[in-house]
DNA sequence: AATGAATGAGGATTCATTCAT
DNA sequence: CATGAATGAATCCTCATTCAT
């Protein structure tokens, strides 16, 4: 009497322990999150956890997969003909509107909890994570290289600098807890993201 | 044969009580960390470690508070009559020597754990590490504005620059496994950071 | 070979759990008790004893909760229109068999113990036991009055010296580890109760 | 430096100690304590503790000798030539007055609650406190019958009913937490308590 | 006589997971 | 597919007692 008996609740289910479950992780991380808080939270009973994800570890792995998409496509730009101020403009602009998601940077953060740990789960989340992240705007500015928009010896490097400078006002901070930027603020980080590759590679 | 019987042991002890949790905490976070093994790793009874810190909580503080002092110590650079170029590099290099070494990230990974989770504890850490850390940086671009040399609407947008583009290299990366920058990486980034703000912003 | 494995067991597993809690408590007192001992004289895993009953304290009122109960019912007796001799026999009689009940001394001894006591769970469970008992008994001799066929100005303090005679044969020296009374005694205590309120207060 | 180094504080530190152990078996019970917050509150260390009682039992030991001589002073009275009822009222008011102080009570319910228990401690206690307190009363009363003033078959039986009448008023309901008898209330309880006696058993 | 650091054993409670229904 | 009672292992912490000073 307690539920109904059908099919169809598999996918409502699963999204409400998945629902519950990074709202368990995102306060209390991996470890202190408990599978009865979680079963609890999702309204349903703790085997029914255990039938659609088969331990603690693979529904945190579930998570993680859903973050390791999103922050994919968040990269995803593909060279083109516009001129180059226009295309770092849009890159930026891309890159920003992931990072500034609250969903997408509570997902963040309990990666990051067990990512930076050093034990087994730890380990093998970090080797999934590799960063193919990276390699799309590797791509772009060795693109734009070869194109001779712009100019440098080390690519690397390079898209290091601009990444790095966009995730330094409107990531890390909001990893630590920090505010997500307003309208006006994200506008200046693009701008000057974009400004001091212009200023510091352009031919 | 545990240990000797004598009394002037308590300093060695709180060593070993100390050392231990940082290798268990850093291994697996406070969570996943337990009393039992790092009294057991500490050669100690549990009740020895609850003797020299009262909980898991303060142990964890006590450990917290030991980064929070040398990372303060590590932004600590006053603005003087040097040329801009030098200062700044020295600024850097400073920066650069505490980020290159393995038991200030291992620390910092650490409390970054906890930090970074929204219950009790990470909140108070959050609170009691405040980034007093940038207050030193911002003073000097201040002071760098002030004396004619610099020149920026937002002095504090330029050291988040300044500084974020050597934790985008020589600390986020390693807080989440990457290797320390060897000796010609270090230089590339103190130089390359010091050039960003030359070209920039010197008047 | 511990136990079968079905699903109804429920309810066998809560009775055990409780006999073993009222042995355990019996004998060594609500502080000396350990939840170890209990689940393991009850043949259950000590988290079975936490999922029916969420902690030592509710255990503990759960054990309070039925002597309550018993205690209530042995003091219900309604004013009627039998010989006022007769009746006080009755009331008399009714408590006395209360008394003479091993189960019955032995859970009163249980609670007698954390009710003396002046932490915060004594205080809670004074609480729950505020007297009603002895309301029924004094609503009773309220009713002889008003009918004439007793007398006295203090309602109260001949209920409590009625009731109080019997409790110091039956009851209290069994507290303290006295052997029940037989027969005899029990008959020699009822009558001279008896024979105290009508010599005293009959009309 | 800590504490001079002479004799004579022991006989303080041991008051010390008795008080801060009365205290703490008196809100927590004999489990309940702990040897560590007795030596803090008795502002001494733990080891001086067990200078003066050799364990914790011994300690609760020395406080329930202490209440044993209390207990027997109170039931001191040798039948004599005054009137039958002075003696009786002399008697009552004796024994009121024992029971009217505070710290009598709480001395006695730090050793009921021991020795209800059924455990060793218990025992022994029981053992020790075998009721030589009733026997002074006892013969009384077969002095009473003997000078022929004071009628009854039973003697042991009568003077618990005395005695029961009194502590019914003045100790049991004490025992659960009660407030003492008001000096009204007193001298209710004596004179009901002899009358009784007077009117039930007087030649 | 007095200290307090140190200890091993044990305390209540929670956890991830399983299993019979 | 869904349940929730049951479990053994582990968690944080406290205790009575000892011992070298």
């Amino acid at each position: 009497m307690k539920q109904q008996r059908n099919r169809p609740l598999n996918q409502n289910k699963r999204k409400a322990i998945l629902k519950a479950a990074i709202e368990e992780f995102y306060t209390k991380g991996y470890e202190g999150s408990s599978m009865d808080n979680i079963s609890k939270e999702a309204n349903v009973s703790k085997a029914t956890v255990y039938n659609h994800f088969k331990s603690k570890e693979e529904l945190f792995f579930a998570i993680a997969m859903i973050i390791k998409e999103r922050l994919k496509a968040s990269f995803a730009y593909v060279y083109n003909t516009k001129p180059i101020e226009t295309q770092l403009h849009e890159i930026a602009t891309q890159e920003m509107q992931f990072l500034n998601n609250t969903e997408n940077i509570r997902l963040i953060q309990i990666i990051t909890i067990v990512m930076i740990q050093k034990n087994a789960i730890g380990q093998k989340l970090r080797e999934i994570k590799k960063d193919d992240a990276m390699e799309m705007t590797v791509k772009w500015f060795e693109d734009a290289k070869r194109d001779g928009k712009l100019q440098y010896e080390d690519t690397l490097f390079v898209a290091k600098q601009f990444i790095g400078m966009i995730k330094s006002f409107a990531f890390h901070p909001q990893l630590y807890g920090a505010a997500l930027l307003n309208q006006e603020e994200q506008k200046k980080v693009i701008e000057q993201s974009v400004t001091m590759i212009i200023k510091l590679y352009k031919k």
